[in-house]
DNA sequence: CAGTGGTCTAGACCACACT
DNA sequence: GTGTGGTCTAGACCACTGC
Protein backbone atom coordinates (compact mmCIF):
# COMPACT_ATOMS: atom_id res chain seq x y z
CA UNK A 1 0.00 0.00 0.00
CA UNK A 2 0.85 3.34 1.04
CA UNK A 3 0.43 4.75 -2.61
CA UNK A 4 3.25 7.15 -2.70
CA UNK A 5 1.61 8.46 -5.64
CA UNK A 6 -0.23 11.95 -4.41
CA UNK A 7 -3.75 11.22 -3.20
CA UNK A 8 -5.40 14.04 -4.11
CA UNK A 9 -8.19 14.89 -6.55
CA UNK A 10 -8.60 11.50 -8.67
CA UNK A 11 -12.22 12.35 -9.37
CA UNK A 12 -12.75 16.20 -9.48
CA UNK A 13 -14.01 18.08 -6.07
CA UNK A 14 -13.04 20.89 -3.67
CA UNK A 15 -9.65 22.28 -2.31
CA UNK A 16 -8.24 25.14 -3.73
CA UNK A 17 -4.11 24.97 -4.44
CA UNK A 18 -4.51 21.60 -6.12
CA UNK A 19 -2.33 20.42 -8.95
CA UNK A 20 -5.01 17.22 -9.93
CA UNK A 21 -3.43 14.21 -11.19
CA UNK A 22 -6.05 12.51 -12.33
CA UNK A 23 -5.51 9.00 -11.91
CA UNK A 24 -8.63 6.59 -12.33
CA UNK A 25 -11.49 7.93 -14.54
CA UNK A 26 -13.70 5.44 -15.82
CA UNK A 27 -14.12 6.07 -19.25
CA UNK A 28 -17.52 7.03 -19.69
CA UNK A 29 -18.83 6.67 -16.17
CA UNK A 30 -21.13 8.25 -13.58
CA UNK A 31 -20.16 11.86 -12.27
CA UNK A 32 -19.29 9.63 -9.29
CA UNK A 33 -16.51 11.38 -7.11
CA UNK A 34 -15.68 11.92 -3.60
CA UNK A 35 -14.28 14.48 -0.94
CA UNK A 36 -10.20 13.92 -0.65
CA UNK A 37 -11.14 12.15 3.15
CA UNK A 38 -13.28 9.60 1.58
CA UNK A 39 -10.59 8.41 -0.70
CA UNK A 40 -8.18 8.83 2.22
CA UNK A 41 -10.77 6.43 3.81
CA UNK A 42 -10.68 3.85 1.21
CA UNK A 43 -7.14 3.86 1.34
CA UNK A 44 -7.11 3.43 5.47
CA UNK A 45 -9.88 0.98 4.75
CA UNK A 46 -7.57 -1.48 2.54
CA UNK A 47 -4.94 -1.50 4.88
CA UNK A 48 -7.38 -2.75 7.40
CA UNK A 49 -8.60 -5.67 4.96
CA UNK A 50 -5.31 -6.39 3.72
CA UNK A 51 -4.60 -7.58 7.30
CA UNK A 52 -1.23 -4.53 7.21
CA UNK A 53 -3.01 -3.59 10.65
CA UNK A 54 -3.92 -6.37 12.71
CA UNK A 55 -6.74 -6.05 15.61
CA UNK A 56 -6.04 -3.99 18.85
CA UNK A 57 -2.43 -3.11 17.23
CA UNK A 58 -2.15 0.85 16.86
CA UNK A 59 -2.09 2.45 13.17
CA UNK A 60 0.26 5.58 11.84
CA UNK A 61 -0.43 8.59 13.83
CA UNK A 62 -2.45 11.10 11.96
CA UNK A 63 0.55 13.42 11.01
CA UNK A 64 2.58 10.39 9.80
CA UNK A 65 -0.88 9.56 7.37
CA UNK A 66 -1.03 13.17 6.58
CA UNK A 67 2.50 13.00 5.48
CA UNK A 68 1.68 9.60 3.79
CA UNK A 69 -0.77 10.53 1.41
CA UNK A 70 0.18 14.09 1.57
CA UNK A 71 -2.55 15.70 2.72
CA UNK A 72 -3.31 18.04 5.90
CA UNK A 73 -4.17 16.17 9.29
CA UNK A 74 -7.36 17.52 9.37
CA UNK A 75 -8.49 15.54 6.14
CA UNK A 76 -6.88 12.09 7.85
CA UNK A 77 -8.62 13.18 10.64
CA UNK A 78 -12.04 12.87 9.01
CA UNK A 79 -11.36 9.92 7.74
CA UNK A 80 -10.75 8.24 10.64
CA UNK A 81 -13.48 10.27 12.30
CA UNK A 82 -15.98 8.29 10.27
CA UNK A 83 -14.07 4.28 10.60
CA UNK A 84 -13.57 5.55 14.27
CA UNK A 85 -17.78 6.07 14.39
CA UNK A 86 -18.69 2.50 12.55
CA UNK A 87 -16.36 0.77 15.27
CA UNK A 88 -13.80 -0.27 12.62
CA UNK A 89 -10.85 2.03 14.70
CA UNK A 90 -10.63 2.73 18.26
CA UNK A 91 -9.21 6.44 18.95
CA UNK A 92 -7.42 6.48 22.39
CA UNK A 93 -6.51 10.28 23.73
CA UNK A 94 -2.52 10.69 24.12
CA UNK A 95 -2.09 6.91 23.09
CA UNK A 96 -2.86 6.08 19.57
CA UNK A 97 -5.67 4.82 17.11
CA UNK A 98 -6.48 1.46 17.73
CA UNK A 99 -7.80 -1.61 14.92
CA UNK A 100 -10.95 -2.52 16.66
CA UNK A 101 -11.19 -5.86 17.77
CA UNK A 102 -13.70 -8.10 19.59
CA UNK A 103 -11.22 -9.81 21.80
CA UNK A 104 -11.60 -6.72 24.88
CA UNK A 105 -13.26 -7.07 28.00
CA UNK A 106 -15.16 -4.01 28.12
CA UNK A 107 -16.99 -4.76 24.64
CA UNK A 108 -17.34 -8.26 24.66
CA UNK A 109 -20.49 -9.95 23.38
CA UNK A 110 -20.83 -6.35 21.06
CA UNK A 111 -23.48 -8.12 18.98
CA UNK A 112 -25.41 -9.43 21.69
CA UNK A 113 -28.38 -7.78 23.13
CA UNK A 114 -29.73 -10.15 25.41
CA UNK A 115 -29.79 -9.07 29.00
CA UNK A 116 -30.88 -10.19 31.89
CA UNK A 117 -34.09 -8.21 33.40
CA UNK A 118 -32.92 -7.38 36.60
CA UNK A 119 -29.35 -4.86 36.16
CA UNK A 120 -27.96 -4.93 32.97
CA UNK A 121 -24.38 -6.44 33.60
CA UNK A 122 -23.50 -9.25 34.25
CA UNK A 123 -24.08 -9.99 37.43
CA UNK A 124 -24.82 -13.44 35.94
CA UNK A 125 -20.85 -13.78 35.43
CA UNK A 126 -19.86 -15.20 31.95
CA UNK A 127 -22.22 -17.81 29.86
CA UNK A 128 -21.28 -21.14 30.40
CA UNK A 129 -20.81 -22.51 26.66
CA UNK A 130 -21.53 -26.06 25.42
CA UNK A 131 -20.40 -27.12 22.26
CA UNK A 132 -23.53 -29.86 20.67
CA UNK A 133 -22.22 -30.02 17.29
CA UNK A 134 -19.77 -28.98 14.63
CA UNK A 135 -19.11 -30.65 11.10
CA UNK A 136 -19.22 -30.15 7.72
CA UNK A 137 -22.03 -29.79 5.23
CA UNK A 138 -23.19 -28.48 2.07
CA UNK A 139 -24.79 -24.88 1.67
CA UNK A 140 -28.88 -25.25 1.35
CA UNK A 141 -30.46 -22.37 -0.30
CA UNK A 142 -31.00 -20.49 2.23
CA UNK A 143 -27.83 -20.22 3.80
CA UNK A 144 -26.53 -20.16 0.37
CA UNK A 145 -27.95 -16.84 -0.57
CA UNK A 146 -27.07 -15.67 3.14
CA UNK A 147 -23.44 -16.08 2.77
CA UNK A 148 -23.38 -15.10 -0.80
CA UNK A 149 -22.10 -18.65 -1.95
CA UNK A 150 -23.45 -21.57 -3.97
CA UNK A 151 -25.99 -23.65 -2.79
CA UNK A 152 -24.48 -26.99 -2.45
CA UNK A 153 -20.45 -25.73 -1.50
CA UNK A 154 -18.89 -26.42 1.59
CA UNK A 155 -19.88 -25.18 4.68
CA UNK A 156 -19.42 -25.95 8.44
CA UNK A 157 -22.21 -25.58 11.14
CA UNK A 158 -22.33 -25.38 14.25
CA UNK A 159 -24.66 -26.14 17.03
CA UNK A 160 -24.22 -24.64 20.81
CA UNK A 161 -26.26 -23.72 23.81
CA UNK A 162 -25.36 -21.03 26.18
CA UNK A 163 -26.45 -20.68 29.82
CA UNK A 164 -26.83 -18.26 32.23
CA UNK A 165 -26.78 -19.45 36.03
CA UNK A 166 -26.83 -22.70 34.82
CA UNK A 167 -30.42 -21.96 32.93
CA UNK A 168 -30.03 -22.78 29.26
CA UNK A 169 -31.17 -19.91 27.25
CA UNK A 170 -29.99 -19.29 24.03
CA UNK A 171 -29.91 -22.46 21.20
CA UNK A 172 -27.77 -20.72 18.31
CA UNK A 173 -27.01 -22.80 15.18
CA UNK A 174 -24.12 -21.09 12.80
CA UNK A 175 -22.76 -21.52 9.44
CA UNK A 176 -19.72 -20.48 8.33
CA UNK A 177 -18.08 -20.24 4.42
CA UNK A 178 -15.65 -23.68 4.77
CA UNK A 179 -12.81 -22.38 3.35
CA UNK A 180 -11.87 -19.09 5.43
CA UNK A 181 -12.37 -21.44 8.08
CA UNK A 182 -10.58 -24.34 7.48
CA UNK A 183 -9.26 -26.32 10.18
CA UNK A 184 -12.16 -24.88 13.25
CA UNK A 185 -12.95 -27.81 14.87
CA UNK A 186 -15.35 -28.61 17.57
CA UNK A 187 -12.19 -29.19 20.08
CA UNK A 188 -11.13 -25.11 19.03
CA UNK A 189 -14.09 -23.86 19.71
CA UNK A 190 -14.98 -25.34 22.85
CA UNK A 191 -11.54 -24.54 24.71
CA UNK A 192 -11.14 -20.98 23.37
CA UNK A 193 -12.06 -18.68 26.36
CA UNK A 194 -13.48 -15.37 24.78
CA UNK A 195 -16.16 -13.87 22.18
CA UNK A 196 -16.14 -16.41 19.12
CA UNK A 197 -15.74 -13.17 17.14
CA UNK A 198 -12.14 -13.09 19.07
CA UNK A 199 -11.02 -16.35 17.84
CA UNK A 200 -12.04 -15.88 14.36
CA UNK A 201 -10.22 -12.60 14.17
CA UNK A 202 -6.82 -14.23 15.84
CA UNK A 203 -7.26 -17.76 13.91
CA UNK A 204 -8.90 -17.19 10.59
CA UNK A 205 -7.69 -13.15 10.18
CA UNK A 206 -11.66 -12.44 9.64
CA UNK A 207 -13.13 -9.66 11.74
CA UNK A 208 -16.51 -9.18 11.92
CA UNK A 209 -17.66 -5.13 11.56
CA UNK A 210 -21.60 -5.33 11.34
CA UNK A 211 -24.32 -7.37 11.45
CA UNK A 212 -28.36 -7.42 10.48
CA UNK A 213 -30.65 -9.41 12.56
CA UNK A 214 -34.21 -10.76 12.06
CA UNK A 215 -36.10 -11.47 15.09
CA UNK A 216 -39.24 -13.70 15.05
CA UNK A 217 -41.53 -14.92 17.98
CA UNK A 218 -41.52 -19.16 17.51
CA UNK A 219 -42.21 -21.97 19.42
CA UNK A 220 -39.73 -24.72 19.73
CA UNK A 221 -39.69 -28.09 18.16
CA UNK A 222 -39.56 -31.65 20.36
CA UNK A 223 -35.19 -31.11 19.44
CA UNK A 224 -34.96 -27.82 20.41
CA UNK A 225 -37.39 -28.08 23.08
CA UNK A 226 -35.17 -31.02 25.22
CA UNK A 227 -31.73 -28.73 24.26
CA UNK A 228 -33.14 -25.36 25.67
CA UNK A 229 -35.21 -27.76 28.37
CA UNK A 230 -38.56 -25.92 27.94
CA UNK A 231 -41.98 -26.99 27.03
CA UNK A 232 -43.21 -27.11 23.36
CA UNK A 233 -45.33 -24.10 24.28
CA UNK A 234 -42.59 -22.23 25.34
CA UNK A 235 -42.71 -18.96 23.40
CA UNK A 236 -38.77 -17.63 22.11
CA UNK A 237 -37.18 -15.42 20.28
CA UNK A 238 -35.76 -16.23 16.72
CA UNK A 239 -33.02 -14.11 15.69
CA UNK A 240 -31.33 -14.64 12.66
CA UNK A 241 -28.15 -13.06 12.15
CA UNK A 242 -26.47 -12.50 9.28
CA UNK A 243 -22.23 -10.85 10.10
CA UNK A 244 -20.42 -9.04 7.89
CA UNK A 245 -16.48 -8.16 7.18
CA UNK A 246 -15.14 -5.53 5.57
CA UNK A 247 -16.88 -4.76 2.34
CA UNK A 248 -19.78 -6.37 3.14
CA UNK A 249 -18.79 -9.67 2.62
CA UNK A 250 -21.17 -11.80 4.56
CA UNK A 251 -18.98 -13.99 6.59
CA UNK A 252 -21.46 -15.93 8.92
CA UNK A 253 -25.13 -17.12 9.27
CA UNK A 254 -26.47 -17.57 12.54
CA UNK A 255 -29.99 -18.83 14.03
CA UNK A 256 -30.49 -18.23 17.63
CA UNK A 257 -33.16 -19.55 20.05
CA UNK A 258 -33.68 -17.10 23.15
CA UNK A 259 -35.51 -17.94 26.09
CA UNK A 260 -37.20 -14.22 27.36
CA UNK A 261 -38.50 -15.33 30.90
CA UNK A 262 -35.45 -13.78 32.59
CA UNK A 263 -34.04 -11.96 29.63
CA UNK A 264 -35.05 -9.56 27.24
CA UNK A 265 -33.69 -8.25 24.16
CA UNK A 266 -32.30 -4.62 24.39
CA UNK A 267 -32.49 -2.12 21.41
CA UNK A 268 -31.52 1.68 21.36
CA UNK A 269 -33.85 3.24 18.85
CA UNK A 270 -31.50 6.81 17.70
CA UNK B 1 -31.39 33.19 24.19
CA UNK B 2 -29.16 33.88 22.10
CA UNK B 3 -26.44 35.21 25.15
CA UNK B 4 -24.55 38.29 23.73
CA UNK B 5 -22.09 37.21 26.57
CA UNK B 6 -19.05 35.54 25.32
CA UNK B 7 -19.56 32.22 25.11
CA UNK B 8 -16.01 30.94 26.03
CA UNK B 9 -14.88 29.26 28.06
CA UNK B 10 -17.48 28.79 31.44
CA UNK B 11 -15.20 25.97 32.42
CA UNK B 12 -11.48 26.31 31.46
CA UNK B 13 -10.57 24.10 28.62
CA UNK B 14 -8.96 24.85 25.04
CA UNK B 15 -8.73 27.58 23.19
CA UNK B 16 -5.16 29.69 22.68
CA UNK B 17 -6.24 33.97 22.55
CA UNK B 18 -9.04 33.56 25.33
CA UNK B 19 -9.69 35.47 27.92
CA UNK B 20 -12.20 33.27 30.01
CA UNK B 21 -14.25 34.90 31.51
CA UNK B 22 -15.47 31.59 34.02
CA UNK B 23 -19.15 31.58 35.03
CA UNK B 24 -20.80 29.15 36.32
CA UNK B 25 -18.94 26.87 38.50
CA UNK B 26 -20.64 25.24 41.16
CA UNK B 27 -18.41 25.80 44.44
CA UNK B 28 -16.76 22.27 45.17
CA UNK B 29 -17.29 20.31 42.16
CA UNK B 30 -15.69 17.73 39.74
CA UNK B 31 -13.05 19.17 37.38
CA UNK B 32 -16.00 18.91 34.30
CA UNK B 33 -15.18 20.96 32.01
CA UNK B 34 -16.68 20.81 28.06
CA UNK B 35 -15.09 22.05 24.86
CA UNK B 36 -17.05 24.88 23.15
CA UNK B 37 -18.50 22.93 21.20
CA UNK B 38 -19.95 21.11 23.27
CA UNK B 39 -21.49 24.39 25.02
CA UNK B 40 -22.38 25.54 21.50
CA UNK B 41 -24.49 22.06 21.15
CA UNK B 42 -26.07 22.81 24.51
CA UNK B 43 -27.33 26.07 23.42
CA UNK B 44 -28.76 24.66 20.26
CA UNK B 45 -30.35 22.18 21.72
CA UNK B 46 -31.73 25.10 24.44
CA UNK B 47 -33.32 26.71 21.35
CA UNK B 48 -35.13 22.96 20.37
CA UNK B 49 -36.22 22.38 23.59
CA UNK B 50 -37.67 25.73 24.09
CA UNK B 51 -39.49 25.55 20.72
CA UNK B 52 -37.82 28.38 19.44
CA UNK B 53 -36.98 26.68 16.75
CA UNK B 54 -40.28 24.15 15.36
CA UNK B 55 -39.79 20.83 13.70
CA UNK B 56 -38.94 21.63 9.92
CA UNK B 57 -38.27 24.75 9.98
CA UNK B 58 -34.46 26.23 9.35
CA UNK B 59 -32.28 27.19 11.79
CA UNK B 60 -30.21 30.39 11.55
CA UNK B 61 -27.00 29.27 9.32
CA UNK B 62 -23.39 28.51 10.41
CA UNK B 63 -22.29 31.86 9.57
CA UNK B 64 -24.84 33.36 11.40
CA UNK B 65 -24.71 31.82 14.72
CA UNK B 66 -21.03 31.71 14.73
CA UNK B 67 -21.31 35.45 14.93
CA UNK B 68 -23.93 35.14 17.49
CA UNK B 69 -22.39 32.93 19.51
CA UNK B 70 -18.34 34.70 18.96
CA UNK B 71 -16.65 31.32 17.56
CA UNK B 72 -15.79 30.17 14.02
CA UNK B 73 -17.89 28.51 12.07
CA UNK B 74 -16.32 24.87 12.48
CA UNK B 75 -16.55 24.99 15.76
CA UNK B 76 -21.19 25.20 15.19
CA UNK B 77 -20.56 23.08 12.68
CA UNK B 78 -18.99 20.28 14.96
CA UNK B 79 -21.93 21.26 17.27
CA UNK B 80 -24.02 21.08 14.36
CA UNK B 81 -22.73 17.82 13.39
CA UNK B 82 -23.52 16.09 16.56
CA UNK B 83 -27.22 17.04 16.30
CA UNK B 84 -27.38 16.14 12.90
CA UNK B 85 -25.98 12.36 14.01
CA UNK B 86 -28.14 12.15 16.65
CA UNK B 87 -30.95 12.83 14.41
CA UNK B 88 -32.29 15.93 16.04
CA UNK B 89 -31.19 18.65 13.24
CA UNK B 90 -31.00 17.34 9.38
CA UNK B 91 -28.67 19.39 6.82
CA UNK B 92 -29.68 19.97 3.64
CA UNK B 93 -26.77 21.48 1.40
CA UNK B 94 -27.53 24.40 -0.41
CA UNK B 95 -30.39 24.91 1.96
CA UNK B 96 -30.03 25.29 5.18
CA UNK B 97 -30.20 22.86 8.41
CA UNK B 98 -33.51 21.95 9.31
CA UNK B 99 -35.33 20.76 12.91
CA UNK B 100 -35.93 17.16 12.69
CA UNK B 101 -39.41 15.52 12.74
CA UNK B 102 -41.26 12.68 12.51
CA UNK B 103 -43.60 13.87 9.82
CA UNK B 104 -41.92 13.85 6.61
CA UNK B 105 -43.17 10.58 4.37
CA UNK B 106 -39.17 9.68 3.91
CA UNK B 107 -38.92 8.63 7.10
CA UNK B 108 -41.77 7.49 8.37
CA UNK B 109 -42.39 5.53 11.55
CA UNK B 110 -38.94 5.80 12.36
CA UNK B 111 -39.21 3.59 15.28
CA UNK B 112 -41.22 1.00 13.89
CA UNK B 113 -38.28 -1.59 13.36
CA UNK B 114 -40.88 -4.26 11.92
CA UNK B 115 -40.91 -4.99 8.04
CA UNK B 116 -42.64 -7.05 5.74
CA UNK B 117 -40.62 -10.37 5.52
CA UNK B 118 -40.46 -9.90 1.04
CA UNK B 119 -39.67 -6.83 0.09
CA UNK B 120 -38.88 -4.26 2.75
CA UNK B 121 -40.50 -1.56 1.32
CA UNK B 122 -43.85 -0.69 1.60
CA UNK B 123 -45.22 -2.83 -0.97
CA UNK B 124 -48.45 -3.11 1.54
CA UNK B 125 -49.01 0.62 1.40
CA UNK B 126 -49.63 2.41 4.73
CA UNK B 127 -51.00 0.68 8.03
CA UNK B 128 -54.92 0.32 8.91
CA UNK B 129 -55.18 1.98 11.80
CA UNK B 130 -58.03 1.23 14.19
CA UNK B 131 -58.28 3.18 17.81
CA UNK B 132 -59.99 0.79 20.45
CA UNK B 133 -60.11 2.67 23.50
CA UNK B 134 -58.40 6.04 24.57
CA UNK B 135 -58.96 7.36 28.30
CA UNK B 136 -57.51 8.66 31.22
CA UNK B 137 -56.49 6.25 34.30
CA UNK B 138 -53.95 6.34 36.95
CA UNK B 139 -50.57 5.51 36.42
CA UNK B 140 -49.71 1.77 37.91
CA UNK B 141 -46.33 1.75 39.43
CA UNK B 142 -45.13 0.26 36.33
CA UNK B 143 -45.95 3.01 34.38
CA UNK B 144 -44.65 5.33 36.80
CA UNK B 145 -41.53 4.49 36.74
CA UNK B 146 -41.21 4.21 33.15
CA UNK B 147 -42.58 8.03 32.48
CA UNK B 148 -40.49 8.94 36.03
CA UNK B 149 -43.61 10.20 37.54
CA UNK B 150 -45.59 9.00 40.69
CA UNK B 151 -47.91 6.23 40.55
CA UNK B 152 -51.46 7.10 40.66
CA UNK B 153 -50.55 10.19 38.57
CA UNK B 154 -52.95 10.73 35.85
CA UNK B 155 -52.24 9.23 32.32
CA UNK B 156 -53.47 8.98 29.09
CA UNK B 157 -54.16 5.09 27.77
CA UNK B 158 -54.62 4.68 23.93
CA UNK B 159 -55.24 0.55 22.57
CA UNK B 160 -55.23 0.23 19.27
CA UNK B 161 -54.63 -2.23 16.54
CA UNK B 162 -52.79 -2.10 13.19
CA UNK B 163 -53.33 -3.84 9.96
CA UNK B 164 -51.19 -4.44 7.17
CA UNK B 165 -53.01 -5.89 3.80
CA UNK B 166 -56.20 -5.95 6.26
CA UNK B 167 -54.52 -8.47 8.31
CA UNK B 168 -54.57 -7.39 12.17
CA UNK B 169 -50.68 -7.06 12.61
CA UNK B 170 -49.81 -4.88 15.58
CA UNK B 171 -51.44 -4.55 19.18
CA UNK B 172 -50.71 -1.59 21.35
CA UNK B 173 -51.27 -0.23 24.50
CA UNK B 174 -49.67 3.13 25.27
CA UNK B 175 -49.31 5.74 28.45
CA UNK B 176 -49.11 8.96 27.94
CA UNK B 177 -48.37 11.50 31.22
CA UNK B 178 -51.89 13.36 30.96
CA UNK B 179 -50.26 17.20 31.63
CA UNK B 180 -48.58 17.76 28.53
CA UNK B 181 -51.42 15.34 26.06
CA UNK B 182 -54.10 17.58 27.17
CA UNK B 183 -56.77 17.64 24.70
CA UNK B 184 -56.06 14.46 23.33
CA UNK B 185 -59.20 12.24 22.17
CA UNK B 186 -59.67 9.22 20.57
CA UNK B 187 -61.24 11.61 17.88
CA UNK B 188 -58.13 13.41 16.86
CA UNK B 189 -56.03 10.02 16.90
CA UNK B 190 -58.30 8.68 14.54
CA UNK B 191 -58.59 11.04 11.97
CA UNK B 192 -54.90 12.52 12.00
CA UNK B 193 -53.28 11.45 9.13
CA UNK B 194 -49.68 10.73 9.76
CA UNK B 195 -47.39 9.26 12.56
CA UNK B 196 -48.80 9.79 15.80
CA UNK B 197 -45.31 11.16 16.38
CA UNK B 198 -45.95 13.79 14.05
CA UNK B 199 -49.30 14.50 15.66
CA UNK B 200 -47.51 14.65 18.64
CA UNK B 201 -45.11 17.40 17.17
CA UNK B 202 -47.79 19.22 15.88
CA UNK B 203 -50.73 19.52 18.27
CA UNK B 204 -48.28 19.12 21.85
CA UNK B 205 -45.09 20.54 21.13
CA UNK B 206 -44.04 16.88 22.10
CA UNK B 207 -41.09 15.70 19.73
CA UNK B 208 -39.52 12.38 20.80
CA UNK B 209 -35.66 12.16 20.54
CA UNK B 210 -34.89 8.34 21.13
CA UNK B 211 -36.36 5.64 22.69
CA UNK B 212 -35.21 2.28 24.16
CA UNK B 213 -36.92 -0.84 23.39
CA UNK B 214 -37.01 -4.32 25.43
CA UNK B 215 -38.14 -7.43 23.68
CA UNK B 216 -39.66 -10.74 24.15
CA UNK B 217 -41.18 -13.43 22.72
CA UNK B 218 -45.26 -14.20 24.73
CA UNK B 219 -48.32 -15.75 24.15
CA UNK B 220 -51.57 -13.90 23.95
CA UNK B 221 -54.32 -13.77 26.27
CA UNK B 222 -58.00 -14.40 25.37
CA UNK B 223 -58.66 -10.93 24.78
CA UNK B 224 -55.31 -10.16 22.72
CA UNK B 225 -56.40 -13.23 20.51
CA UNK B 226 -59.44 -11.71 19.45
CA UNK B 227 -57.96 -8.38 18.81
CA UNK B 228 -55.51 -9.73 16.44
CA UNK B 229 -57.25 -13.02 15.55
CA UNK B 230 -54.84 -15.15 16.13
CA UNK B 231 -54.98 -18.25 18.26
CA UNK B 232 -53.99 -19.05 21.46
CA UNK B 233 -50.72 -20.73 20.79
CA UNK B 234 -49.74 -18.17 18.73
CA UNK B 235 -46.10 -16.52 19.82
CA UNK B 236 -45.84 -12.88 19.76
CA UNK B 237 -43.47 -10.16 20.25
CA UNK B 238 -43.55 -8.17 23.07
CA UNK B 239 -42.07 -4.88 22.35
CA UNK B 240 -41.77 -2.42 25.15
CA UNK B 241 -40.88 1.16 24.47
CA UNK B 242 -40.10 4.16 26.22
CA UNK B 243 -39.50 7.10 23.98
CA UNK B 244 -37.73 10.17 25.63
CA UNK B 245 -37.80 13.71 24.25
CA UNK B 246 -35.41 16.42 25.17
CA UNK B 247 -33.04 15.60 28.19
CA UNK B 248 -33.95 12.04 28.22
CA UNK B 249 -37.31 12.71 29.39
CA UNK B 250 -39.52 10.04 28.94
CA UNK B 251 -42.92 10.90 27.57
CA UNK B 252 -44.50 7.46 26.43
CA UNK B 253 -44.39 3.83 27.45
CA UNK B 254 -45.56 1.76 24.70
CA UNK B 255 -46.34 -1.94 24.70
CA UNK B 256 -47.00 -3.54 21.13
CA UNK B 257 -47.82 -7.32 20.79
CA UNK B 258 -46.56 -8.19 17.14
CA UNK B 259 -47.46 -11.02 14.74
CA UNK B 260 -44.47 -12.33 13.02
CA UNK B 261 -45.82 -14.83 10.41
CA UNK B 262 -45.68 -12.09 7.57
CA UNK B 263 -43.30 -9.76 9.38
CA UNK B 264 -40.16 -9.50 11.01
CA UNK B 265 -38.32 -7.17 13.67
CA UNK B 266 -35.43 -5.92 11.34
CA UNK B 267 -32.82 -4.69 13.99
CA UNK B 268 -28.60 -3.33 12.18
CA UNK B 269 -26.08 -3.88 14.56
CA UNK B 270 -22.97 -1.55 14.44
C1' DC C 1 -26.32 35.78 -8.87
C1' DA C 2 -26.08 35.24 -3.57
C1' DG C 3 -26.56 32.14 0.24
C1' DT C 4 -25.96 27.72 2.44
C1' DG C 5 -23.65 23.65 3.70
C1' DG C 6 -19.22 20.82 2.49
C1' DT C 7 -14.21 20.32 1.95
C1' DC C 8 -9.44 21.51 2.70
C1' DT C 9 -5.50 23.80 4.61
C1' DA C 10 -2.00 25.53 7.98
C1' DG C 11 -0.92 26.64 12.25
C1' DA C 12 -1.63 27.13 17.22
C1' DC C 13 -2.47 25.34 21.57
C1' DC C 14 -4.65 21.97 25.07
C1' DA C 15 -5.30 17.36 27.39
C1' DC C 16 -3.58 12.96 28.12
C1' DA C 17 -0.22 9.09 28.47
C1' DC C 18 4.14 7.29 28.70
C1' DT C 19 8.94 7.42 29.73
C1' DG D 1 9.69 16.14 27.83
C1' DT D 2 7.86 14.04 23.74
C1' DG D 3 4.28 12.20 21.11
C1' DT D 4 -0.60 11.34 20.37
C1' DG D 5 -5.25 12.62 19.81
C1' DG D 6 -8.58 16.79 20.65
C1' DT D 7 -10.00 21.62 20.04
C1' DC D 8 -10.10 26.07 17.77
C1' DT D 9 -9.25 29.48 14.36
C1' DA D 10 -9.17 32.02 9.86
C1' DG D 11 -9.45 31.89 5.36
C1' DA D 12 -10.08 29.80 0.79
C1' DC D 13 -12.67 27.47 -2.45
C1' DC D 14 -16.26 23.89 -4.08
C1' DA D 15 -21.07 22.03 -4.64
C1' DC D 16 -25.84 22.65 -4.42
C1' DT D 17 -30.21 25.40 -4.24
C1' DG D 18 -33.12 28.85 -5.59
C1' DC D 19 -33.95 33.53 -7.06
Amino acid sequence: MVSTANASNPAMPSMGASDAIAVQQTPVQTPAFSPLYQQIKVLLLQSLQSGEWKPSTAIPSEVELAARFKVSQGTVRKAIDELAAEHLLVRRQGKGTFVATHAEHHVQYRFLKLIPDNGNTNSEGPAQRRIIDCKRARASADVARALAIRAGDAVLQVRRVLSFSQVPTILEDLWLPAAPFKGLTAERLTHYDGPMYALFEKEFAVRMVRAEEEIRAVLPDAQQCELLQVGPHTPLLSVERIAYTYNDTPMEMRRGLYLTDRHHYRNALN
